[in-house]
DNA sequence: AGCACGCCGACT
DNA sequence: GTCGGCGTGCTC
């Protein structure tokens, strides 16, 4: 009889923590039951029972548990072993993973008593029968979609990837009908009797395309998503412990948390995504590459699926750690979009530009409004770090040293930033009215990756214009115009802001499929995977918001979105039309959209990152560190860089701030180490986490957080 | 992260 | 005279 138990607790704290386990409960204690335990000061906490043994600890008077809250495990082996990985290689503590893997029900009240879950297991065994009969006979899903030959073509070669690799990457282009696939595929994988996760960025997750799945697998399909109760998601998880799970979980990020029996596919749909990355909190994990690893533990497939890979998914199957398949040819032959670029540089020039608008879009407006087509507009205007353009030629500064633009900073914006962010406009600091910089205020402009600061220049080093402004349109502008322009049409934005229930998300959508409006307005999130019949127009109003991202991504993400919503032109009968709105036209990179030329724009961008030493040719983790006084916080950022110095010499970056550099009364300082992909993690993370606790226990810094994010995006 | 203990300002 | 601010210390 084991006489300990040591447990997981939901709390950032490292390690797990040793209870005694009184005789009455030792028969009943199982790794992977939860229990209640007194902690701190709380009398009663949920943890997670990780191991069973007889060693005593030294050194701690030892709690006793209070009670066992499951009469089986609900956290299957495979999974704490899951945890313990991403633990360690996402540096943060066991209980943060615990936090972020299980729905809070089951953290927190204790199930009532056993028998409702024995009832609930019985009530389940009852539709067995149902399952094995549609099983046994293999056809009786709801019909699969047919297959074009390019379709079935692709299939044969997936699988023929999956004999040598057990990743393939699935490069088709939009409307290419990567979705019908994935029903063969899974449908294929539940014939075998294995279990399907479908993997997708939360903003795709629509009952668009459940209503799809759910057509041919019925009730065999679980969706699991954040924007579900939370009672929900804990009875999905209840089931899947069943004997009778569900086959298919369609889900987000988070369900990789999910208790897998028997996982024989993995598909990560829009696998380039960035929301597959978890950013707050901890842990800070890729759900696209804890879905490879989880996978590959369970030797199950896993299927990457995008129309754009990211660069680093492309470089893994170039090298020939995942397999490649192509599917370039749109479904039904739909041709795909026309694009026309607009010099926008050039129309300012000719004074054609209306606002944000050229002449070249607006007609196609009013056309398409005319002939009753829908047009959607994109415009990506985040954040508020702002870049200086010159509103003449379109210079930019960028950093000597990292190759990525500068970011403003002027004193006033500083001081008055917390009044900025509760304000409505998209500029942040600025007005959307494009005002020109006050003159006497301290302006400079930073690197956010090697913090080089340089004054800001009187005048455009280019053309010499005295005149450089802080540029930009946001969504809320471009509507307002939209209104003024086109009084008649029905106008809809699409943003964070219009977006933050589910239910206005799905009704924004709606109003749009069923032409309630004509023209959708948005940042990013109009270039998502969604299917209209009639749009026959899009704009990209300023290409170039995108390109002078202080990220060295920039160029990466801007080729996604443009193709992504480009994509999103002409699905069925007739070929849509693109408006490219750019003030650098001649940038390669927009002739390689223009061209849909994925291979040009990553060979291009592979030179500059080996040349720059950046992913995927290094490995970068950030340490971020907060505290509520600037000073501390600062003095801190320059000592944590001498020792991290120390350990890792020039590898070590910054500190800078993040553009963004006070949250929730914090100030926030970060430091970059580039790592060579051939240096051994194991060490590196011990140094860190070292450094960490070595500064932590310093008085001056012990109200400080610091942790650190991993293979950041 | 919580949570409590503990020592200094503006309220009845 | 008390209520309450958040600094700091601890959690098997």
């Amino acid at each position: 009889m084991p006489r300990f138990a040591d447990v997981v607790l939901p709390v950032p704290l490292p390690g797990l923590f040793t209870y005694a386990l009184p005789e009455d409960l030792a028969t009943q204690a199982q790794a992977g039951c939860r229990v209640s335990v007194p902690f701190g000061k709380k009398r009663t906490t949920v943890g997670l029972i990780a191991r069973l043994h007889n060693t005593p600890p030294t050194g701690i008077d030892v709690k006793h548990i209070l009670d066992i809250l499951d009469a089986s495990p609900v956290i299957l082996p495979h999974q704490f072993a899951l945890w313990q990985w991403i633990s360690n290689y996402y540096l943060c503590s066991i209980g943060e993973v615990f936090k972020a893997a299980v729905p809070s029900k089951m953290k927190n009240r204790p199930t009532p008593c056993s028998s409702c879950e024995l009832e609930s297991l019985s009530s389940l065994t009852g539709k067995v029968t149902n399952r094995q009969a549609l099983l046994g006979n293999g056809g009786e899903y709801g019909s699969l979609p047919h297959l074009s030959p390019a379709q079935s073509t692709a299939l044969a070669s997936i699988h023929e990837q999956w004999q040598q690799q057990p990743v393939c990457l699935l490069h088709g282009v939009t409307s290419s009908g990567k979705t019908e696939l994935y029903i063969h595929l899974i449908a294929e994988a539940i014939g075998r009797g294995q279990q399907v996760l479908y993997l997708l960025p939360e903003i795709v997750l629509t009952s668009q395309l459940t209503d799809r799945l759910r057509a041919v697998f019925s009730d065999r399909l679980g969706v699991y998503h954040s924007k579900f109760s939370d009672k929900q998601r804990a009875d999905v998880w209840q089931r899947q412990l069943t004997h009778e799970p569900y086959d298919i979980i369609v889900g987000v990020r988070s369900s990789v948390f999910l208790p897998f029996q028997r996982l024989g596919l993995v598909i990560v749909d829009e696998e380039h995504e960035v929301n597959f990355k978890q950013q707050e909190p901890a842990p800070r994990y890729n759900a696209r590459n804890v879905a490879i690893l989880m996978a590959s533990r369970a030797h199950a497939r896993t299927l990457l699926g995008t129309a754009t890979p990211s660069f680093e998914s492309y470089y893994n199957a170039r090298l020939g750690k995942y397999g490649l398949v192509r599917l370039a040819e749109r479904y039904g032959l739909v041709q795909l979009p026309n694009i026309e670029v607009v010099d926008v540089k050039e129309m300012r020039r000719k004074r054609l530009m209306n606002g944000a608008f050229s002449p070249n879009l607006i007609n196609a407006i009013r056309a398409a409004l005319d002939a009753h087509e829908q047009i959607i507009l994109f415009q990506n205007r985040r954040g508020y770090a702002t870049q200086v353009q010159c509103h003449v030629c379109g210079w930019v500064p960028r950093c000597p040293h990292c190759d990525v633009p500068l970011t403003l900073h002027h004193g006033a914006w500083r001081f008055s930033r917390q009044e900025d962010l509760t304000s409505t406009t998209e500029l942040g600091g600025f007005s959307a009215k494009e005002t020109s910089l006050p003159s006497h205020t301290s302006q400079t402009l930073t690197c956010h990756y090697c913090g080089y600061t340089t004054p800001i220049p009187s005048q455009c080093p280019a053309c010499e214009n005295p005149d450089l402004r802080p540029h930009g349109f946001g969504t809320e502008r471009i509507e307002d115009d939209l209104s003024r322009l086109f009084p008649q049409a029905r106008v809809a934005r699409m943003d964070l802001d219009t977006t933050r229930t589910r239910t206005a998300y799905e009704q924004l959508i709606d109003d749009f499929a069923a032409h309630r409006t004509d023209i959708l307005v948005g940042t990013q999130m109009v270039t998502k995977g969604l299917d209209f019949e009639h749009v026959s127009v899009v704009g990209i109003l300023s290409a170039d918001t995108m390109l002078h991202q202080p990220d060295f991504r920039a160029f990466e993400r801007a080729f996604q979105m443009m193709s992504q919503v480009a994509g999103r032109a002409g699905r069925r009968q007739r070929q849509g039309k693109v408006f490219l709105q750019t003030m650098d036209a001649r940038l390669p990179l927009i002739s390689q959209i223009v061209a849909a030329d994925y291979e040009a724009a990553y060979h291009e961008q592979m030179l500059e990152r080996r040349q720059f030493a950046y992913p995927p040719f290094t490995r970068i983790i950030v340490v971020y560190l907060k505290h509520r006084s600037a000073v501390t916080v600062d003095a801190l950022a320059r000592e944590a860089t001498l020792m991290l110095r120390g350990h890792f010499g020039t590898r070590v970056l910054g500190p800078d701030e993040p553009p963004v550099s006070r949250i929730a009364s914090l100030y926030i300082r970060r430091i970059t180490l580039k790592l060579e992909t051939s240096l051994p993690l194991t060490p590196v993370r011990k140094l860190l986490l070292d450094t960490r606790s070595a500064l932590l226990t310093q008085r001056f810094y012990s109200s400080a957080h610091i942790y650190f994010d991993v293979d950041p995006l």
